[in-house]
DNA sequence: TAGATTGTTAATCGATTAACAATC
DNA sequence: TAGATTGTTAATCGATTAACAATC
């Protein structure tokens, strides 16, 4: 175990360990290697071994990993080896379609509390949770001990609802918002803006004009 | 303009820039300084004024940017210029959020056919698009000359979405599905599973554990 | 023992940032 | 002219990959 700074690029990889590597515990593959791991996953080798090994040494040599032990490490690493609270903020389509996904979502990971501004949202049920006025968003996430902010909210409203969530006390965000959001730097945040993503996919189609169609 | 091989992170800041630059020019701002856009996007300015200078020469010394021009722009380099069809692979509530969001995409980019398996869906309207099998799928991918393919479907039907939609022709996928898709090099896939997103989250929340409620 | 595979160091590659001459 | 700001080069920083001794 190392104590350097662990890079963005190495976290957001681990997830995506632990993903592949519970197939394999349901499949009951006892073990894999760094290569097999590259190879389903579109990764070197050597990164994966160097990302693994700035936790620990989880692998044996000539053996490659094993799985369970390693889906273990993982999720320690991950603080996943406790229930994380999760807020939603925005009760919209976007908000209840994430809030499905409650149940794909490895159990330690949560959403425990919803809100809206809308008073027509108010009071509903989402996936049995109630949806709760943004003015009780502080208090509430104080109270359940809740450690990540998910905002599906407008992207005028963002901002605002940002500031609510680190005024709670809030570790991390994940915003869908197409905003910039200003959080003081103990705050995480991760970008999920899809518009972004998409718009940027479209440069990657050269060639392309002639392949419209209505040109006969 | 150079023509050195654009990395896939410039490519990505540009729809920020582009976003941000929209909203100035809704405000009628005349010009803005790679001092501001740093300021506002949390970017380096040296970093946004290179990204700019790989395509041309769109700035004026002592003055900054041109707003109206660098929107242009920026939008010939993402081939915005020209509307992109884009086809949605899976009608659940994802999809359905999704879609609402076409309104929000600047006019050039829109989804103009929906897919989906469940023989319930097929045939209902999202958005006044009529659901079609995905049988329909390369067919219509052809006839409509689709360019670019978000696949919503569950995981395990998301590698054979992909595979149609490469043999229909399409140039790139957004894949909201959590899994690795191989497709070959010319398709471009950009991965927008925000699960994994979530779960890395988690790593920062250390410290946290006497955070949890119910401790007393 | 022979083959496989890790953990780690060194080499490479690429991206970000600083600095500044050019110039509006 | 003086102040501002670009475009670009050079310096820095960081991330990825190759290579290999250690060892199961």
């Amino acid at each position: 175990m190392k104590s350097e700074k662990i890079s963005d690029a190495v976290v957001r990889r681990l997830p995506v360990y632990l993903r592949f590597l519970n197939e394999l515990s349901l499949r009951e593959v006892p073990t894999v290697s760094s290569q097999e791991l590259g190879q389903k996953l579109d990764l070197n080798p050597a990164q994966i071994r160097k990302d693994l090994a700035y936790f620990g040494d989880f692998g044996r040599k000539g053996i490659g990993y094993d799985v369970s032990y390693l889906i273990e490490k993982i999720r320690q690493i991950l603080n996943l080896d406790q229930q994380i609270n999760v807020a939603l903020v925005g009760a919209g389509n976007l908000g209840q379609a994430l809030s499905n996904y409650n149940a794909y979502l490895k159990d330690n990971m949560k959403i425990v509390a919803v809100f809206d501004a809308a008073p027509s949202k108010i009071g509903s049920k989402i996936n049995n949770i109630t949806v709760q006025p943004i003015d009780e968003l502080v208090e509430t996430v104080k109270a359940l001990g809740i450690r990540i902010g998910i905002i599906t909210v407008p992207h005028f409203e963002a901002q605002r609802v940002a500031d609510q969530l680190v005024a709670a006390g809030i570790g991390a965000i994940l915003n869908f918002a197409p905003t910039i959001l200003k959080v003081p730097p103990e705050v995480r945040i991760h970008a999920a803006d899809f518009t972004t993503d998409l718009l940027s996919l479209a440069y990657y189609l050269h060639d392309g004009k002639e392949l419209t169609s209505n040109e006969s």
